[in-house]
DNA sequence: TCAAAAGTGTTAAATCTACACCCATGC
DNA sequence: GCATGGGTGTAGATTTAACACTTTTGA
C-alpha cells in the first residue's frame, strides 16, 4: 500500500453523500389530538446511517457512498437516498464538494461531494422509528455525527433557509395537495421564523403558482380550508421528476441563482 | 491496468479547475481615444490554457489540475489560479462539480471540482495577449473549448450573474477605489443589460458599503467624479482576502444564499 | 457657450407591513 | 352563541422606476 508520502500525492477518496430532508410531526408532544394526519406544527427530519467500520463506528453519519466510475454523481446520490428511503425525492441537487484533508479524522483522505434532498411528507409512510442502522431524527435534536457531518448538515440547512424564497422548493415538502395554512407551516418550519399569514397568503396567491383544486379541507372542527396545487407552468419546469436520473447531472444544472439582480435592474 | 470492466468500478479521477474572470477592455475597438487608462465600456475575460496531451491536444481548457490527497480543494484551485497569472484573486468559490462519466469524452473517468475567481483589473497589469500555452480571452469571444468547459463557463457566468446583487463582488472587480460610473459599467457588463445611472448610484449609496474617499478623478475632459472605496465593515468580513488559502476550506463556507427569505417575513 | 458626464429631485406606481376585521364551522 | 382557524380589507410606510433637471468641467 506504499508509505505515507508516496500516499500524499496520490489522489483522495471520492464518495458522495446524501443531506435527506422530509416533513414530519413535531417530536414528542401533542399527536393526541383527533387531527386526521397532517399539518400543524411540521418540522423537518432527516434519515442516519450507523457507521459499521472504523473510523467513528457506531455513531450516526449522512447515508453516503463511494462513487464509481461509471456512475454519474446523481446517480449515486440517488443510490444513497434509497438505501434508506423507498420514497422518492421531490427534489435532488448538489449542495457542495467537501475536500479537505483534516476531515478524514484518521480514515482516508476523502473527497465527499454532497447532495441535498427533499422527499415529501407521504402521508406518514415515512417510518421514522427506522431499524437498527437507519434512523430519522428531527434536525433539531440530532446525535452526534461522524466527521465532519455535523458542518455539513448545518450548510444543508442555511441553503434550504436561503432557497426558500423559490415557491416551489417548499411546495415539493408540503406534498401534492395542501392548504395555505399547512404551506405556511413548512414556511415558519424551515425559516424559524413567524411570518404573518395574511401576507403570506397574499403573496403566495398572487405569485400565480399556485391552483387551487376545488377541494375543502378541515383540520380541526373549523372552517374547512380551500386546498391548493402547485401548478407546474409548462416549461418553467427544470426539475419535473427528480425520479429519472437518467440524463447527465452536467447539461441540466439548475441556473437556482438567476434573476436576482432584477433588482439593479431597468429597463 | 486492467481491463474496461475492472476500471468501471474503480473510483475515477478527480481533479481541479477554475474559472477565472477578469476586468478588461473591451475587445477590438475605440481603445485609441485620449482617456487615461481605465473607464468606460469594460468586459469580462478569462485565461484558458492549451492542452498539451490528448484527448483535445492543441485545444484551449480552463485551468487546472489533479487533486492530491494532502491539499485542500481551494489549495489546488489556487494553485491552477497562480499557474495562469501572478494576480491575487479578490473572490475564489467553489462553483459546482462535475462528474458524469460521459464528460472524459475518451480520456479517463474524471471528476471536476470547479472553482470560479475574480482577479481585479488590476490597472491593466494582466497580459491579454498571453504567451503560448496561456490566453485571456473575452468571455463573449471564447473559443471552442476542450471537454465539457463550455458548459462550465456558462454556468459559472450565471452564477456570476445571479450574485450580483451581492454589492461587493462587483467592488471585487473593479479594483479598489472606483467612481460610480466605473461601478456602474461592471455591472452592466455583468448584467448585460442597461441600469439606470441615477437610482444606481442612489441605491448603491443607500447601502452604506461605500465611503467616500476624498479623491476625485476626470475620466476624459469632464466633470470629475468622486472615488470611492468599498468599506469593509468590521466582522461582516467572511472573507477577507482569498490569497489567505491557509485555512481548511470546509469550515468558513460562505452561507451565501441567506437572507434571500426576507422576503417573506414579517416580524 | 457647448457637449458630456456627474450628480440631484421628483412623482406616480407598486409593494410591504401591521393589524383589524368578517366568515364558516362544530360544539 | 362562541371559540377557532380561514380568509379579506386597508391605511401608512417604504421601495421602485422613470425621467427631468442642475452642476461642473475642458475645449
Amino acid at each position: 500500500m506504499g508509505n505515507v508520502s508516496e500516499r500524499r500525492k496520490q489522489p483522495p477518496q471520492v464518495g458522495v453523500s446524501v443531506v435527506i430532508l422530509a416533513l414530519g410531526p413535531v417530536p414528542q408532544s401533542d399527536v393526541g389530538a383527533g387531527a386526521a394526519s397532517s399539518g400543524m406544527g411540521s418540522t423537518l427530519w432527516m434519515p442516519l446511517v450507523k457507521r459499521v467500520r472504523q473510523p467513528f463506528l457506531g455513531q450516526w453519519a449522512l447515508p453516503g457512498g463511494g462513487l464509481r466510475a461509471d456512475h454519474s454523481l446523481e446517480q449515486s446520490a440517488y443510490a444513497a437516498l434509497e438505501s434508506t428511503t423507498s420514497l422518492h425525492p421531490k427534489y435532488l441537487e448538489q449542495l457542495y464538494t467537501f475536500g479537505d484533508p483534516a476531515r478524514s479524522h484518521g480514515g482516508l483522505p476523502m473527497v465527499s461531494i454532497v447532495y441535498w434532498a427533499l422527499v415529501g411528507e407521504a402521508d406518514g409512510r415515512i417510518d421514522f422509528a427506522g431499524g437498527d442502522n437507519v434512523k430519522w431524527f428531527p434536525v433539531n435534536h440530532l446525535p452526534e455525527l461522524a466527521f465532519d457531518h455535523r458542518t455539513i448538515v448545518e450548510y444543508a440547512m442555511n441553503r434550504l433557509r436561503g432557497k426558500i424564497e423559490s415557491p416551489d422548493i417548499a411546495t415539493r415538502l408540503v406534498g401534492e395537495r395542501f392548504t395555505l395554512s399547512q404551506l405556511h407551516d413548512v414556511y415558519e418550519a424551515i425559516a424559524g421564523q413567524r411570518i404573518d399569514l395574511a401576507n403570506f397568503r397574499r403573496k403566495m396567491l398572487a405569485s400565480g403558482l399556485l391552483e387551487d383544486t376545488g377541494e375543502k379541507l378541515r383540520i380541526g372542527r373549523n372552517r374547512p380550508a380551500a386546498v391548493y396545487r402547485y401548478s407546474r407552468k409548462p416549461g418553467t419546469d427544470l426539475w419535473t421528476e427528480a425520479g429519472t436520473a437518467s440524463e447527465s447531472d452536467d447539461t441540466r444544472i439548475a441556473f437556482q441563482d438567476d434573476d436576482a439582480l432584477s433588482a439593479l435592474m431597468t429597463a
